[in-house]
DNA sequence: ATGCCGTGGAAACCACGA
């Protein structure tokens, strides 16, 4: 079974570019953030014609989730995040799919630092912290993916020393993030690859994807259940090179059945 | 060293992204 996660970028805008991406790839499972999109304007008939059901959750212009598969229509669990009925952001969508709990999960940005925005990314990431607590309690299999936001360590970002004040690199949220990692997540990729240099993201400027100056801020973290089917998993590095691409490339995992 | 590019939406610019 393949699950991936892909940062779209603009699902109208890239639908040809995911298209192309799903038809190749044929994941089982997809979880899109950055839809930009209002929940009518998610385009559900090409992506049924590319075989997939999906639930979305859209928002005007900005963020916005959705999780398509090739298996029937993904069971819904929620649409937000607990914690703050207060947050309109469509940021967060969960649902079963095969017995598998699936979190699809787009962290605040965070820029600039310090600043509100930060403090909501904290906020933000202090909720996903709560709700895993409470998935892992339930002793069930839970994947937790998306765009984090979050270099974890040096080794995921091209040149660290320029993004230590970073919102995506700050010391708090490198710790958040391996706050929950520790209370028993299996970070996929790092599992599997403990030393390379693997990147899910580069700028549109400066070249950055043929300079190879990305970072690693789309994961994939997997309760004890899932951890022990991890088979393989990698970036889809090729993708970020195509016309009219998302700066972000899908990330997949490969679990036995 | 830097939103230098790119998207969506509204309005021929702005907010936002990482």
């Amino acid at each position: 079974m393949r699950i991936a996660t892909y940062n779209v970028n603009g699902v109208n805008g890239r639908l040809p570019v995911l298209l192309r991406w799903l038809n190749e790839t044929q994941p089982d499972v997809a979880c899109l953030q950055e839809l930009k999109a209002p929940d009518e304007k998610f385009p559900e008939q090409a992506i049924l014609d590319a075989g997939y059901q999906a639930i979305w959750h859209g928002q005007k212009s900005w963020n916005g989730v959705a999780i398509l598969s090739r298996h029937g229509k993904p069971h819904e669990i929620c649409r937000a995040l607990p914690g703050d009925p207060e947050d309109i952001h469509s940021r967060y969508i969960e649902a079963k799919i095969d017995g598998i709990v699936v979190g699809c999960l787009y962290l605040p940005n965070g820029n600039p630092a310090p600043g509100p925005k930060f403090d909501y990314k904290l906020a933000w990431f202090k909720r996903l912290t709560d709700h895993a607590k409470e998935l892992l309690a339930k002793d069930i299999p839970v994947i937790l993916t998306g765009d984090y936001n979050v270099m974890p360590t040096e080794l995921d970002v091209y040149k660290p020393e320029k993004w230590a004040d970073d919102a995506l690199f700050r010391p708090e949220v490198r710790t958040a993030f391996k706050e929950l990692v520790a209370l028993g997540w299996t970070d996929a990729i790092r599992k599997l690859h403990p030393d390379e240099k693997i990147y899910t993201f580069w700028d549109y400027f400066r070249n950055a994807y043929e300079r190879n100056a990305g970072l690693r801020i789309d994961h994939f973290l997997l309760s004890t259940h899932i951890g022990k089917r991890l088979k393989s998993c990698g970036v889809d590095r090729h993708v970020r090179g195509w016309e009219k691409t998302s700066d972000h490339a899908p990330v997949w995992i490969e679990l036995t059945d």
